[in-house]
DNA sequence: GCCAACGTTGGC
DNA sequence: GCCAACGTTGGC
């Protein structure tokens, strides 16, 4: 099972829009790279959600419960979006400090390429994120 | 095919 | 509000 990272202005959608809806369709994505991890994730990979802008911290844990399907808010190209499930909150907000400040963190996909929206976890990093946590 | 100009994202 | 990092566009 792989793990990513989405980046999402709660201003626009955060956290708790996703838990209040149950599901959604993750739309938008209009990177190349971001939509190519989009494209590769499978049914049940594990994600977390980070708000970006406001708040700066990773916030909570979703589930991939659809893969990619061309995104139904792109009236052409190559976009795709995929469907999250909630899963849980951190107990405790992971922020970028916190993660930029951990050695554990410093090969992270989000940390070298701040503005890829959707980037893969490893699993150390995982580990260390849930670690970080609580 | 190169590169300058411009637009966007996102952190500071 | 600014700037760095990228991506895209358009002239040549």
């Amino acid at each position: 099972m792989a793990r990513w990272l989405v980046k999402s202005e709660p201003a626009s959608y955060g956290w708790d829009d996703l838990v209040r809806e149950g599901k959604t369709e993750w739309t938008g994505v209009r990177n190349h790279a971001a939509a190519a991890n989009l494209r590769a994730m499978r049914k049940g990979d594990e994600v977390l959600v980070y708000h970006s802008m406001t708040g700066l911290e990773a916030v909570g844990i979703a589930r991939v419960s659809r893969t990619a399907a061309p995104d139904p808010t792109a009236k052409e190209g190559p976009w795709v979006s995929v469907e999250l499930a909630p899963v849980r909150p951190l107990a405790h907000p992971v922020t970028l400090k916190a993660m930029k400040a951990d050695a554990r963190l410093k090969d992270m996909a989000m940390i070298r390429q701040s503005r890829l929206s959707v980037s893969p976890v490893e699993d150390a990093e995982w580990a260390a994120i849930l670690d970080m946590a609580g």
